[in-house]
DNA sequence: CTATATTTTTAGGCTAGACTAAATTAATTT
DNA sequence: AAATTAATTTAGTCTAGCCTAAAAATATAG
């Protein structure tokens, strides 16, 4: 039975993972969990010890199937929550990753199998993150970021980069959500601000926040 | 903020209130707890000094109207996700408590709130205990146990006293179920025993089982 | 290819929450 | 009312999970 924090590790070992083979440094995952190096390398031995990752001193880590597996279970259930608290309980994309940070580390296969059931098999979380099957499986989707569209192409909004509270609120307050098409009209050149077309208005927004939004070409 | 601890000993001495007006006993609660006594003396001068109960020494304690209300509000939440489970997740009323005292603990009040409405403001839980309210009041049914039915006597099975799980097994087996009408047909001499009947069927059930039967008289 | 800077680990300390064993207080019995 | 028993608290220990400061290993720069 692992603990919260166990878990957490796994998790934010996991997301490091993604665009990095050749293992973890032990500050990137302190900051991600915002604490500090030393208890992220007695972290790090405890979960080798428990076969969870791999670990040689100095060398970073990377996780085992195991850990990979076990961090995907969290994460499963990080996700099928924010879809409940979202599909069934009334709250907003920007409202449901903190009560999922909680929920997620309920312990109970039956309950996350019945809630993916209720929810009838959700493969998308709010934030157009994919949720990962029961055996650990999870299927990304090819996407780019808006910011690297050319001046007269569409893309689809299908995610999010950053899901900050405030860059959530941002979005909703311009209208752009996921799904949407969004099209590229015009670049300035001066600060890369890029000026783009919805449905209904046109408007501007930073690269910064261009190179937060994911989405697939039309 | 509470930690799980503290909120599930103010939960223990609420329940442990009920029938002790004068102090509720440190090795009651470590009982309860399945911990020792001196684990539950370190932990009541701890919520002593946060003002959730009164505390002195060898005198028992009793929950101040702010830890009742606390107390409450981790119980409505057990209650309540007791219910979702039951309701909407296709659990049995046998397999929802260890869940459940795992869920009790989400701090969220707007998502505890959502839950109630989505749950269309149930006033019971599963085993037919009530829900209290948001703000911290609870609505008690006038009841009785089986057992102390005349011969002659019908009533109608509104809560249990056990709640374990063994004990709820043995009621769905013999077709018991919250909200049947059960008569007292006879009482045997010798060990105590009940005969009753039911719908459709009559059987007999020993004393011990008729002191965990909660009825109304009809 | 040293010298410096950065990263990581070790050493040691702290708190919460549990425990056992011993001491103290309260309750019960004679 | 004293003596015994039972309940409770104190004293001291342990573990998990965090920390700071110092030491060691690795990476970077001149």
């Amino acid at each position: 039975m692992l603990s919260y924090s166990e878990e957490n590790h796994l998790k934010a070992i996991f997301h490091l993972s993604v665009n990095n083979e050749s293992g973890v440094s032990t500050n990137s995952i302190a900051s991600k969990m915002n604490s500090k190096a030393p208890s992220v390398t007695e972290m790090l031995k405890k979960l080798s010890e428990k076969d969870l990752v791999v670990y040689k001193k100095y060398q970073g880590v990377l996780l085992t199937d195991f850990g990979r597996k076990t961090a995907l279970s969290v994460i499963r259930k990080h996700r099928l929550w924010e879809v409940f608290l979202v599909e069934k309980l009334n709250f907003k994309w920007d409202e449901v990753h903190d009560i999922a940070e909680q929920l997620e580390h309920i312990k109970s296969e039956k309950l996350t199998n019945e809630l993916d059931k209720f929810l009838d098999y959700p493969t998308k979380d709010p934030h157009g993150d994919p949720i990962p099957n029961p055996a650990g499986f999870i299927k990304y989707t090819a996407k780019l970021v808006l910011s690297d569209l050319l001046i007269g192409e569409t893309g689809k909004f299908i995610g999010v980069k950053d899901s900050s509270s405030t860059f959530l609120k941002y979005l909703d307050k311009r209208e752009i959500s996921l799904g949407s098409n969004i099209k590229v009209i015009h670049k300035e050149e001066f600060d890369e601000s890029i000026h783009i077309g919805l449905a209904e208005t046109n408007l501007s927004i930073s690269v910064k926040s261009a190179a937060n939004i994911y989405v697939t070409k039309l």
